[in-house]
DNA sequence: TCGAGTCAATCAAGTGTTTAATTGAGGCGC
DNA sequence: GCGCCTCAATTAAACACTTGATTGACTCGA
């Protein structure tokens, strides 16, 4: 048990300073983050921050995996409704809503992104992967005859990610126009049963 | 001519100074944000920016008014064009594209509202008025009959709005991802010919 | 004993703001 | 015009505090 302790500490000072950094951002943003406050809230001494992360960047960088990660196992978590494609957009709300935190965090590290290639790459790649996932389901809604058939599943997944991203903008989600654009955008994605123009 | 030249002497100061921090914040985000910075930028010594703007605070309110005028004044140029709904969409775009720093910086302030109530007002004012703006075009839209006249034009104006901001986030931005959810969101709108849900 | 882990104390480089002094244009009596 | 004053504008040089990072000693389980 040793060495499993040492680790398994090891391992809980690691996260539990990039989940106090973590919440740092989301109160402050990356302009309030102070390594004394993170070590601070993590009950720790700034020495031993520095000594699991020798630079406040390569914190950042934990948190920048621990967000996408958090991000990410929820867009994985795919549901076994029969409506995929609803199912997900629901979730990322309901997930922003619940954890605003998340969203906030996100919004940094977007515009973060700007000034930092590591960080703009990553985001790339998960924005890639989500922008594939929501093809895929578009495409499975479609065979399965929720949407219709025809539509072109790059241009409503881009379209989809746009509107859930915006989410990460505090003004602009606040009130009920997320879930007016949300409610708008499954009206037109619902038109199988009509004629849309495509 | 002596007050007036004095008058326009501390203007073009101010605006120098607030414009120098408006560009310091595209390039490095509220978090690089320095006053010494911005008073070199500017061509002052930092108490001269002390004098204009006695605290870093009202110096970013210099830059919120600033920014938030400069989008407002391209909202409210009315293309002359038949379609104003689209020239308006069209606008936007190119306007992000063209000057990358105002995206930039309103989503940074998007950001710092959830922090800063006071630019939470000003922002939720701006939204305000954008909405209702996007809604006037819908609906005149519609009545000429370039899209569709039983649209729900709060939830279409919603989810333009919430496209559209997405823009602000580089990352979600780049690529051709933005031009293909405007594309989708163009062909669904002008569903006017076919029989689209609502 | 040995070394991973932790901390109090410390450092150098900032960082917003202030202070004391300087400059130069305009007003005014003469 | 000329000396004298005023005052807005500007600056160099601090001031007081912050902040990321380091150091050297101490702890404690193996």
């Amino acid at each position: 048990m040793a060495p499993t302790t040492r680790t398994a500490e090891r391992l809980d000072r690691k996260t539990a300073l990039v989940q106090a950094a973590y919440r740092a951002i989301a109160a402050e943003g990356f302009e309030g983050l102070r390594t004394r406050d993170v070590a601070d809230e993590a009950g720790v001494n700034v020495a031993t921050l520095h000594y699991y992360f020798p630079t406040k960047e390569q914190l950042i960088r934990g948190v920048v995996e621990y967000t996408m990660g958090r991000f990410r196992s929820t867009l994985e978590s795919r549901a076994a409704s029969s409506d995929q494609l609803r199912s997900h957009l629901h979730a990322v709300r309901r997930l922003i809503k619940n954890e605003p935190q998340l969203g906030i965090v996100m919004g940094e590290l977007a515009l973060r992104s700007a000034r930092d290639p590591a960080i703009a790459r990553i985001m790339e790649e998960a924005n890639g992967a989500w922008h594939r996932t929501l093809r895929a389901l578009l495409k499975r809604a479609a065979r399965e005859g929720s949407v219709h058939p025809e539509l072109d599943t790059d241009d409503v997944a881009a379209l989809l990610m746009a509107t859930l991203t915006s989410m990460t903008l505090p003004t602009v989600a606040s009130g009920p126009r997320i879930d007016q654009a949300l409610r708008q955008l499954e009206r037109w994605l619902g038109a199988n049963r009509s004629r849309p123009s495509n």
